[in-house]
DNA sequence: GTCTATAGCCTGATAGAC
DNA sequence: GTCTATCAGGCTATAGAC
């Protein structure tokens, strides 16, 4: 594969540009809201151009879809790898992700709750989301082998639940109270109470205390 | 008060059918994707007939979210009410409201999510959801005088917990599922596990088992 | 309370010159 | 890859006749 040409460079840079001023338009107005001769107006170019390097409107939802997916995917990633494997490992990366969504208000909705009428992601746009789930289940289960969790825990039951309580700590704080950042956030600030009750609900028998 | 006149009656049926309309419309396009020509024309008078009975569009919003919050507030009443009063009045409650919303999913994100840029309900509409919160502490403290809960379940960071459990659920499956009833779907059918682990987290320390 | 007519915007998207 | 010009339509909301 021979690698990009400052051709290519330049257009990558642009694409970014692009969904970088889009993001600007929906926390302003809101996600469903974007439109691209805004985008373009803010941009200082005419919006013809902008179909040089996204087909449509709903294009640019799906590469900011995929994108921030990726980009989630990574945060927890690395929040998890840099804490003790298990329970402490999952504490990390569900406030990480907390912290992530909270900064990226317009991501959070896009990809938590579905504002944006006719838009589906794709399945490329969608793959990020899915390793997520499989890291998360890869996370439980560390906690399981280390005995802190029960194998019930990374069953799907366990999973659906666990995903519940990211889900409503995530959509309470973005709803009700969407001005405070994690830390002074009502709902945010209840994680590890949350977290804690799943641990407690399914903690393993004989396990260390 | 006089008793209100045949053209108020006409009047405020005119205002029901337009509401239903509107919320047809949402339900096919997006919530925020409300167009009031469109009800007019499948009402099948002209838009500006409208005016006559909301001054704005964003007031046709404000009037679904208060009669909606004053519906959900009468389901979980009629609910709690029916059951054994403590845990399983909110049991009840519980259920019944995750049936409503998932029966009206229109409503369901108006009131939950904030999905239309600009929109923010009047003192007047939010009145019935503020009052729906003091129902579930009142549900919440029957189950502390019946020994069935701790003090710390009706505390304001008890009942934050229990809205984040509520609206996790129904985020979830709303975002996630949202074709599947009540019953069948992968979020609601977790409703029980969830309340469960809410009832043995603050489960009364002396209380029976 | 209904209508016609219209103001005054906005939008997404395309054709084709440069 | 940028532009001008434009299509073809949408929308909320208002004025004023009937």
């Amino acid at each position: 594969m021979p690698e990009p040409s400052r051709q290519q460079l330049r257009r990558q840079q642009t694409v970014e540009h692009i969904i970088r001023h889009a993001v600007d338009v929906m926390a302003r107005d809101g996600v469903a809201a974007l439109s691209l001769s805004e985008v373009a107006r803010r941009m200082g170019i005419r919006s013809p151009s902008l179909y040089k390097y996204f087909p449509s409107k709903l294009s640019v939802y799906d590469e900011l879809f995929r994108s921030g997916s990726a980009q989630l995917l990574s945060t927890f990633r690395d929040a998890a790898a840099a804490a003790e494997p298990g329970l402490a490992a999952l504490a990390a990366g569900f406030e990480a992700t907390g912290r992530f969504m909270m900064d990226n208000p317009v991501l959070a909705q896009l990809l938590q709750w579905r504002p944006v009428p006719g838009f589906e992601p794709s399945a490329e746009a969608f793959a990020p989301n899915q390793e997520f789930l499989g890291e998360i289940r890869r996370v439980v289960l560390d906690a399981v082998d280390r005995h802190q969790l029960r194998a019930e825990a990374a069953s799907e039951r366990g999973l659906i639940v666990l995903s519940i309580l990211i889900s409503g700590v995530l959509s309470q704080q973005l709803a009700n109270d969407p001005k405070s950042g994690f830390d002074e956030g009502r709902y945010t600030s209840a994680t590890g109470d949350v977290l804690a009750m799943f641990e407690r609900t399914y903690a393993a028998d004989g396990g260390p205390q």
